[in-house]
This record gives C-alpha cells, structure tokens and sequence, in this order.
DNA sequence: ATGGCCATCGCGGATGGA
C-alpha cells in the first residue's frame, strides 16, 4: 500500500493536477497541505468521482489539510488536542492496514496517519518563529501520548525543517535561516526520538533530492531546492516500509506548487 | 542587490510563503 503527502499550494488552482496525479499514482492515503480554501469550498465530489473519499480541515485564505483515502477515515481529529490553535494545520485518522506477512491474527490492523502543516516561522526570532516553536512542542507532547495508543502511525506533511545540510541545495547561504536553525531542528529530532524514523532515509536516494523549489530565479529548473516534506513511521510499522520516494514529475507542471508529492510505500 | 515568483484578496498593492 501507498501513503502519500503534497503541499498543493492551493486546492482551488491545483484540483486538476492532483486528480491528474492520483490517476497515475493511485495511493491509499494522500495528506495535503496549503489548501488556501474554507470547508465549503472543499471538491469531496471530485474525489468521489475519482474513487477517494476525503475529509478536510480548511480556512479562508491560509493553511488548510486533508486526507484523501480510499477507505474512509476514521476516528477524525483536528489539530493537537491540547494545543489551542487558531489556524488549520493537523487532520489525523485511522485507515486498516494490511497485516505484515507472517504477523500474528491478534496484531493491530490500523495505522494512525497525522497529516500536518507545520509553521513557516517567517524569521529566526520573530513571533512566528517563537509560535512555531511552541506548536513543535504541542505537537510533540501530543504525539507521545497518540503512539501509546496507535503504535503504527505516519507522521507525514510540509515540516518546514530540514535535518542537516544534505537537505539544502545552499547550507552555507541558509545557515541559521528558517528551516535551518539549530531549534527548529532540535524540535524536530525530539520528534525522532519519540521513536520515529524519517522513511527517506531507509533507502538509497539520489543527492540533492529536495521535496521544494523557489519559484524564483529558476529555482527547479537549477535543483536550488530544500527538503522540508518529510515522512516519519513509527517503530512498529518500520518493519513494514518497502520504499519512500519525491515525485518530481508534477513540478514541472504548468503553474506547478513549489513543493513535490512524496510517496511511502508499505509491503 | 534592498530582488527575482506565486496565491490571496480584490482591483492596488500588501501579506505570507519558504
């Protein structure tokens, strides 16, 4: 099975391509992010149309997710419990999860899938970087407590952090910039080390793979990209990933968004 | 180079993104 996520950059002008996109690339779960639409506006119809059912958390203008799923979600949250949040960043639910080979009659058969927008942060030092700072940490503490109860569980979406210097086409040039700096990437390895693994970097990948791409100055066209969309699985479904991989293809789309689909994928 | 592009709101140009 298939789990994929894509910060669209906007539903309104992207719907076409990530029904294009599915047609070539059927998935089971599809997270996105950056819907820039209200929960009216949604197209469940044109994912009905298309096989998908779809569950959405939008706001006017920013942000805004949802899962895309050929089983419908279930147990549907929105946002971190816990963290009081005025903006549409996080939609969870639990899909089944087709049983690992030789696994046990009585082993869980659902997987918890967390689709999440996280903060830009704007600049180092600035209230958005300071609430941006502050959600990891909801986030975090949310989580600790979500895998007690879901032990297979996909953390995947737009992170807006890079690990290390292997995700920035420039590391000199972004050095403590956002996405970059030592705290957001302190929160984010706090995140691994709830007992989660960024699913890229199981396999062989080409370098300089990078998940987004400037608009500007040709940014595709020269790969002067970051990898900031990331997929974490939990220990208990680890044994289970087959394979992680960016799709390129549809950035070179007319009026593309600047970021790539990723997609897991699971035996 | 103090920027370059894109989407939104809304009809000019600011704001946010990354």
């Amino acid at each position: 099975m298939k789990i994929a996520t894509w910060n669209i950059n906007s539903l309104t002008v992207r719907l076409p391509q990530v029904l294009d996109w599915l047609a070539a690339n059927p998935v089971d779960v599809l997270a996105l992010q950056e819907l820039k639409l209200t929960d009216d506006k949604f197209a469940h119809a044109a994912f009905k149309n298309a096989g998908y059912e779809s569950v959405c958390f939008g706001q006017k203008t920013y942000n805004g997710v949802a899962l895309i799923s050929k089983s419908p979600a279930q147990q549907v949250v929105r946002n971190i419990p816990g963290f009081d949040d005025d903006l549409a960043r996080v939609i969870s639910g639990t899909f089944p999860l087709e049983p690992a080979s030789g696994a046990a009659a009585d082993t869980d058969q659902t997987m918890r899938v967390v689709g999440a927008y996280f903060p830009n942060g704007q600049a180092p030092g600035s209230d958005k970087f300071e609430y941006k700072l502050a959600w990891l940490q909801g986030l975090r503490a949310w989580l600790r407590t979500e895998l007690v109860s879901h032990p297979k569980l996909v953390l995947l979406g737009d992170y807006n952090i890079t690990f290390d210097d292997a995700d920035v086409w420039d590391p000199e040039g972004m050095r403590d910039q956002i996405h970059c700096t030592d705290e957001e990437r302190y929160e984010l390895n706090a995140l691994i080390a709830l007992g989660l693994t960024d699913a890229h970097r199981l396999f062989p990948q080409a370098s300089k793979s990078y998940s987004w791409w400037d608009y500007r100055d040709f940014g595709f066209r020269r790969n002067h990209g970051m990898r900031i969309d990331h997929i974490l699985v939990s220990q208990a479904l680890k044994p289970q990933v087959s394979a992680c991989r960016i799709d390129k293809t549809p950035r070179s789309n007319e009026r593309p968004s600047d970021h790539a689909p990723v997609v897991l994928e699971l035996s």
